[in-house]
DNA sequence: GGTTAGGTTTGG
């Protein structure tokens, strides 16, 4: 359904997507097979929208052909193409004759007027959501200010002499607004509020602008959908909004959305990426946009009207400061109806005591503990009232940025708080009060946004220094780690402070350590502490202890391996036959990739989402049809998504659901086939920043099946062994994620590392470490269906993992 | 082409 206007410079923009084929005019028949087609020609003529229906439209033009040398050597080098709906629309709105088109997703017809007209004998449709318009301009009369001038006049002269540009759009200056007028206008953004509900039934964004003429004009935006409204992060981004109305409030011009409106939001920053943040499907973009935008940047950068930003890392907060966190979400729970918790980092230590916050495990949305080290840095915020709802929305691994954040010092009353720190003055306390006032609120950012990626690069060196710390012991530590209680300890030395351990639990049970013969002398359902050695675990072959979990049914599956899934590919591969694709996906070809170059003859079918390439994301998923798994594979290189489908029944599905739904990077994404409803079908990927496996997942009706580690442990003291099972919590035992053991081999031989740690390949008992663990019992039925108690170990974490053990002499 | 809000904190 889209028309999008090309970018003219070399910047970022929509592009056309690279897989599509263009095929000359000329060659058109009715027997051309569209799909995967482009059609490209400069619109010599266009005529009237004409509108059949309230909401019908219809709009003809004729493009022909640029190449002289085609147009010299053929006939049918012009072509009618006909528009249907809210494509002829925004045709109607956003191309001018003189642009050249790329046309795609379009059918081929009889033309009826070819006798009168002289045309091409067949025409172009487009309609429904497959068609779509790629716009690029010819570029404005070169800037004689810009230093690319020279370069541009001496390639592009042929087509600037041609047409001089007509600016689209006009923009009023903020201190030239006269009420009651309908305007575009550019605004560096001096405060703003994220969208809130209002009490009618649109949500309310409100913001103050200013420009060169140093007017700062308030603006309030009332949309129904949160992805219409400005995506605004910081004070200095710059928006630009298309219909506007002005009018008088309390004697100053206030701006407020109306019919037809839209915002596009561009970082503030001189020299930052000029990448629009828009959920538009169809937006102006151009070297003009860009010039505008840097204009406003280097102004506002030679201003003082900008409040300081009030972000900083929690290491520099100050008790009663108010300030902007930039975060990562890690887990969150509820406290009761006006409060919720969020569990944040930003990678950085706050030097005061943090308020600790317990809830119930089961009521949090992601991990209930952390090792020790990251638990410091975790910073607890309450948000009240009208953030509820907002947080409710907020998936642990979201990027934030809070608003209006206070750090309270002392403060401890927090509704369902039981930790005994309520009495102690000496912490801080961060709180995100209800309402909106100072932009009060919270915001999920991008994973592009560079804030992100700082932040990202910031808690990846926590979690580097983090395992260096662990693994870099100086040759006393390390005797004292291997320095074990001998056999004949009694039990009195559980206790002994004098022991190393190289576990650290994290629970906050007051217990003191029991013997395994207690632990199983009592029933299920309790919690014990125990110090024990490791006798002996399963899975020997690690990769073992990887499994599928389905969070839904609880069923638990092995990882299939490759060879599996390589059949299920080729099984795929076998079924052929005619396959129409959704009508929302448009058809193309890749060459399979292959070792050698020669071997790159084959190529494979690929299906995209029309609406992410309208938005030129046309890496960003990739359904892919007859690729062996090695391809899907390499193809992974080069698109952050693919959803490998097979033809069945004439139409697209995906493959047997023991094979992975979907590759990204490393990353393979498993569904489970009990509660799975799958289907190829189209995500929505409006107002999406991010697209994730999440969406994806839910988009086809997959359930996602999520990696979990499981092991089971024989646990031995002096007086007893017992079988434990290591799975909630294994991930917090060996301090990484099972997604990473599943993807990468640094992940895998942290498990390797700490397992012949605990339980060194060949030596005795008396070598093992000492290890204070959690234990939970519970009553569970075994395979015959006999009832059991059975143990997991929880809340506990390896803390000194050593690959250096077998070498401990001088190096 | 309606209504909503109309910056500005003390409080769990």
């Amino acid at each position: 359904m889209p028309v999008c206007v090309l970018s003219d410079g070399a910047g970022p923009g929509a592009q056309v997507p690279a897989h599509l084929t263009m095929i000359p005019i000329s060659h058109i028949t009715t027997s051309t097979d569209s799909s995967g087609k482009t059609v490209k020609g400069k619109v010599v003529r266009k005529e009237r929208l004409v509108s059949s229906a309230s909401d019908d439209f219809i709009l003809k033009t004729v493009i022909q052909e640029e190449d002289s040398q085609a147009i010299a050597s053929s006939q049918n080098t012009s072509i009618s193409v006909v528009l249907l709906g809210a494509l002829a629309k925004d045709f109607n709105e956003a191309v001018n004759q003189g642009d050249v088109v790329v046309a795609s997703g379009f059918t081929v017809d009889k033309s009826g007027s070819v006798h009168k007209d002289k045309l091409h004998p067949c025409k172009l449709l487009l309609s429904g959501d497959n068609a779509c318009l790629y716009v690029s301009r010819p570029p404005p009369p070169p800037d004689p200010r810009s230093p690319l001038a020279n370069k541009r006049s001496t390639t592009l002269s042929a087509e600037v002499s041609t047409k001089a540009k007509v600016p689209k759009y006009t923009y009023v200056r903020l201190g030239d607004l006269k009420a009651g007028s309908v305007v575009n206008v550019y605004g560096v953004v001096v405060f703003f509020k994220q969208p809130f509900k209002s009490r009618g039934t649109d949500f309310c964004s409100s913001l103050k602008i200013t420009d060169q003429s140093n007017q700062k004009i308030g603006c309030t935006i009332f949309c129904e959908k949160l992805e219409d409204h400005p995506k605004i992060f910081q004070i200095g981004d710059i928006v630009r909004m298309h219909r506007v109305k002005t009018q008088f409030f309390n004697d100053s011009i206030t701006l407020v959305n109306t019919f037809g409106f839209s915002v596009v939001t561009f970082d503030g920053a001189v020299g930052g990426a000029m990448e629009p943040r828009t959920s538009s499907r169809s937006f102006h973009f151009d070297q003009e946009v860009r010039r505008t935008v840097e204009e406003l940047r280097s102004w506002s950068a030679s201003q003082t009207i900008l409040p300081p930003v009030p972000t900083i890392p929690l290491s520099a907060v100050q008790p009663k400061a108010y300030f902007d966190l930039t975060c990562q979400l890690l887990a969150k729970a509820p406290i009761d109806t006006t409060c919720t918790l969020l569990r944040v980092w930003d990678g950085t230590r706050c030097p005061r005591t943090l308020l600790n916050v317990i809830v119930e495990p089961d009521a949090t949305e992601g991990p209930t503990s952390f090792s020790k080290e990251k638990e410091k840095l975790i910073a607890n915020v309450l948000v009240y009232d009208n953030h509820v709802e907002v947080a409710r929305e907020l998936k642990p691994g979201a990027f934030l940025r809070i608003y209006n954040l206070r750090a309270i010092p002392g403060s401890s009353k927090v509704p369902g708080l039981t930790s005994s720190q309520s009495e102690e003055v000496d912490h801080l306390a961060f709180h995100l009060h209800g309402g909106t006032a100072y932009g009060r609120g919270i915001r999920v950012l991008p994973e592009t946004s560079p804030d992100v990626q700082e932040l990202k690069r910031t808690l990846q060196a926590f979690s580097e220094d983090h395992e260096d710390r662990l693994s870099d012991f100086s040759d006393s530590e390390l005797l004292e780690v291997w320095s074990t209680p001998p056999e004949s300890t009694k039990v009195k030395q559980l206790c002994a402070e004098t022991v190393k351990c190289c576990t650290e639990r994290s629970c906050s049970h007051d217990l003191q350590p029991v013997t395994l013969s207690k632990v199983k002398r009592s029933g299920p359902g309790r919690v014990h502490h125990v110090r024990v050695q490791l006798r002996s675990y399963e899975p020997h072959a690690l990769h073992q202890a990887l499994k599928l979990y389905c969070s839904k049914c609880s069923s638990m599956l092995d990882v299939p391996d490759d060879e599996l899934v390589s059949g299920l590919f080729s099984e795929a591969n076998s079924d052929s036959g005619p396959c129409s694709p959704p009508p929302w996906l448009l058809s193309g070809k890749v060459d399979a990739p292959g070792d050698a170059p020669g071997s790159a003859d084959r190529s494979l079918t690929v299906h995209l989402s029309s609406e992410l390439l309208a938005e030129g994301k046309t890496k960003e998923l990739l359904f892919l049809m007859g690729s062996t798994l090695e391809e899907t594979c390499r193809l992974t290189a080069g698109y952050q998504n693919i959803v490998p489908v097979r033809p069945s029944g004439g139409h697209l599905a995906l493959l047997d659901l023991s094979a992975p739904f979907l590759f990204r990077g490393r990353r393979r994404y498993y569904g489970c086939k009990r509660c799975s409803d799958a289907a190829v079908r189209e995500p929505s990927t409006e107002g999406v920043e991010v697209i994730d496996e999440r969406m994806i997942a839910e988009a086809l009706g997959v359930q996602l099946l999520q990696f979990v580690l499981l092991m089971k442990l024989e646990l031995r003291d002096a007086t007893d062994t017992l079988h434990v099972f290591l799975w909630r919590d294994a991930e917090l035992f060996f301090n990484v994620s099972a997604d990473d053991v599943a993807a990468n081999q640094e992940a895998q031989n942290i498990i390797h590392q700490t397992m012949d740690t605990l339980c060194p390949p060949g030596g005795g008992t008396g070598e093992r470490p000492w290890l204070d663990l959690c234990l939970t019992s519970y009553r569970a039925e075994d395979d015959a269906g006999q009832n059991q108690t059975c143990y997991q170990v929880g809340h506990t974490t390896v803390t000194k993992p050593s690959s250096t053990r077998s070498e401990p002499g001088p190096a």
